[in-house]
DNA sequence: TGAATAGTGTCTCTCAGACACTATTAG
DNA sequence: CTAATAGTGTCTGAGAGACACTATTCA
């Protein structure tokens, strides 16, 4: 009566923003079940980890990132009897959101893996619940923009305010005035926090460089 | 290595309102560990059962509530190795919310149920993680008083503003200014819809009866 | 120079909060 | 009547969005 022999994974959302899309990192699997469909990245919990630390590991894993410039975050957990075929499963989601780095993950396990257009999800064949998990840690992410600093963890460390406005843009899919987002931004209490330098390079008037601030709500929050 | 004999358990935040305060359902352990202790309702996932039917039963079990008027929702899942001292287990964690009924669980299995007050709980023993985990469902459902009609749900079917107005001025812990909130309430679409009632007994005006509209979302939303 | 981008000023509209005021009941 | 609660009017200030305007660079 007990589920006491259940599998638990980690599923992580690992969110980027690239070619001017929000994407989102899958793994195309090469066995059954849903051989051949695209999937999470993830990994069975171990013996001794606690479930942060497992999302850590599998991401690092699949990605190679430097874990410190990554936000991660538990979303939810899955459950329903069935949703794994082969035994009872839950998956325990996590959302992971980090910058464009030029990085496919050098050799490694993993055979083909595919940032995929969030926008594409749709008409995309998922595996297992994956199509459901992907809708919610992506709402969670674009409402997250609002209240939170998220948007700084699609930046490098240092990033101008035209970088920042671009993460809310591909986010939320709609253009907003560049003169009243830099308002909002500067003025949300500890969000971000200007450095002496400003880059160059480009065509028009060199922009400030910002570092993220220390905040961990940003009021007043930017609205979508 | 991978963690394939994991207990799954739910445990629930149960928060009402009660004498002018909130309050969680906490049960009294009769039973190593942490024998004497305050714990949260919970019980293990059934072998086919999902885990929002898991909660759904496991509330029911606890407090004999007519199900309809409860909000449940998943609020997150903790695995941390140890936390439980005889085996590996997860708790998949829920919050509900229910009207104050005069309805102490007749029969059935439990030793001593108490309703805790949330203002107490800092000085209170709690059984494993559970202190933790309160404090992040009573967040929870603090925060999501002001962009959900969440507040509802600590009332009966039909209600006033003036019962309405208490939920979030002891869910917040703040007075809020009956004009202001009044004219908030009825202007958010489809938060609440008035009846063609009103109420009588105390003294000063009656007041209309409202109950809960089909709004999911409020807006524009009653902020902290 | 002009084109492009960064950043400021300013106006209008909406909404939050303070609080005066009216409405309707019990006692 | 007074006390009490329900509900409306109105003013003020803060912030959002529209958009004109200034600042500083590259070609």
């Amino acid at each position: 009566m007990t589920a006491s022999d259940v599998h638990v994974s980690v599923d992580i959302v690992v969110l980027t923003l690239r070619d001017s899309a929000l994407r989102a990192l899958l793994i195309r699997r090469s066995e059954e079940p849903y051989r051949g469909y695209l999937a999470l990245p993830g990994g069975s919990v171990g013996a001794d980890e606690d479930l942060d630390q497992a999302a850590g590991r599998v991401l690092r894993e699949e990605t190679a990132v430097d874990i410190d410039l990554v936000h991660l975050e538990q979303v939810a957990t899955y459950g329903a009897p069935g949703r794994d075929p082969r035994a009872r499963t839950l998956s325990v989601t996590y959302l992971a959101v980090l910058p464009d780095l030029p990085e496919p993950r050098a050799g490694s396990t993993q055979a083909s893996a595919e940032w995929l257009a969030v926008e594409d999800l749709d008409s995309a064949e998922l595996a297992f619940d994956h199509h459901t998990i992907l809708d919610e840690a992506v709402e969670r992410a674009r409402s997250k923009l609002e209240y939170s600093p998220l948007a700084a963890a699609f930046c490098s460390r240092y990033f101008t305010i035209a970088e920042l406005r671009r993460v809310y843009e591909i986010v939320w899919g709609r253009r907003l005035d560049p003169a009243n987002f830099h308002r909002k931004v500067t003025g949300a209490d500890g969000f971000i926090r200007a450095t002496d330098r400003t880059n160059s390079g480009g065509p028009g008037r060199p922009a400030k460089i910002f570092e993220l601030g220390d905040a961990k709500v940003v009021h007043p929050p930017i609205l979508r």
